[in-house]
DNA sequence: AAAATAGTGTCTTTAAGACAATATATT
DNA sequence: AATATATTGTCTTAAAGACACTATTTT
């Protein structure tokens, strides 16, 4: 090998190169229905999936996350919001990259190194879309359905994983934020957080929220320009404080 | 396009496809050096990481994050363990994915998406193979003064997020006893974390981690064959209870 | 005795945890 | 009046926070 240390000395085809790079889109949503027959009740929420249906080899007819190969010129993240926007019309969201899945064989058509994301979408976003196309091969499917499908290449253990992250998010970020509206009641927030984390309980639930000191800033009162509190009946016979995410984010340790 | 749905109907080299998928490593220790002319106190303790000299173009001469390409054959995770075998000589210790780097140009060779992971690996580890082959080419740094160098490609940036990532986990998670032996005394760990989160303080530490409710369980005091207390007066003239970690995972949240 | 680290006592304030009770508007 | 959700009262126990104090062994 020459010692000629320069660009014309390297060569970049010595070795087997990959042959792609996509992201894969897990999106989240969470559907809200109202309950018939009771009126002025807390709707049925429920943790929903974007899928889409192949057309083609391999997995064709298979469900599978939306997703598509990375260009040169974008980073992943970059292509990953790009495929989101393709995919929903949805710009802005929050998307988080998450892990990279790589396997040998994962992928029938070569050596392809998929990078997966999450996508935070809130339900008025999506309906938009819903009604302008309601393309067969793209649906929301209800996240423990979802699972238990058959999905093309690895997508069930991306599922999977993206879905452990988000519960572990739920609970440790204000990721809340994003499925909800800017105004919110305690009621609703305690409702998207079970519809994320199905285990999560919590008895002084409006309490601890609104009056520890050290968790304290983490929402606040909505209030109107007089400084009245601003209250909401939506879901409930007497009307309920609104609160609003404040930009506070909470440190957790172990250790204090 | 013909709608037969098969593999001899796919061509993956239509669009131009990525020159390579690095893994690079960001390997933390914590060096321990006695303080000189005082006896029986806590050493001076260092967050250092492992760098190496580049031989070839790009970046000839500049220090650079270990890593190497990924294999067809392998997962990324497992050529990043491939890597930090072959640049350290250690083995199975704890190794983390933490973020993908695919800006445009970050290499001059080509499209290279690099992965970047950090491992967390105790000094007492390292020092064997410091003996072993003392190459100038491989050195750790102390990594506020590594952050300060010209670093190769993007690497200081990769070099930051892993430090940042890694003050995250330092608090919520039980790394602390990657850099700490079996068996540790309370002051030892208290400067574990602070040599990782230099703001962190904590004036009842001790008592917080032994004694609260929430997350006693997190340690446990070492007890000999008979049930007597184990202590230790490596560092100190009164000799101090030993700890070790147990395999209890505390859960953090923002809402309880 | 001085040094160096380890650990306890004590007191105040804040928060957790459990449940019963009350509040408010709608049907 | 019954209903459905929202919110407060009350009491006990646990933990946070601050700081002074005591303990142990080596030099």
């Amino acid at each position: 090998m020459s010692s000629v240390d320069n660009e014309s000395n390297y060569s970049a085809s010595k070795y087997r190169t990959p042959d792609g790079a996509p992201a894969d889109i897990v999106i989240f949503t969470i559907t809200s229905t109202e309950r018939h027959g009771v009126k002025k009740s807390l709707p049925i929420r429920e943790l929903q999936v974007l899928l889409i249906q192949r057309k083609s080899w391999p997995f064709a007819g298979q469900w599978a996350l939306p997703g598509g190969f990375s260009h040169e010129t974008e980073t992943i993240e970059e292509s990953a919001r790009r495929e989101l926007k393709e995919e929903t019309g949805v710009d802005g969201v929050h998307i988080e990259y998450f892990n990279v899945y790589s396997t040998p064989q994962r992928d029938p058509r070569g050596w392809i190194i998929s990078h997966a994301f999450f996508a935070l979408v809130n339900e008025t976003l999506l309906e938009k879309r819903r009604a302008a196309d309601d393309a067969a091969d793209v649906r929301l499917f209800n996240v423990e359905e979802a699972l238990k499908m058959e999905l093309a290449f690895d997508h069930r253990i991306i599922l999977q994983d993206a879905l452990n992250k988000i519960r572990e998010k739920m609970l440790t970020t204000t990721i809340a934020k994003e499925f909800l509206p800017e105004q919110f009641t305690i009621s609703e927030l305690y409702q998207v957080i079970q519809t994320v984390c199905p285990d999560f309980e919590e008895q002084n639930f409006i309490r601890k929220i609104t009056s520890t000191q050290s968790r304290k800033g983490i929402i606040e009162e909505v209030k109107d320009d007089k400084g009245n509190a601003l209250q909401s009946n939506k879901y409930s016979q007497r009307s309920a404080q609104l609160y609003c995410f404040t930009d506070f984010i909470p440190q957790l340790s172990i250790y204090t």
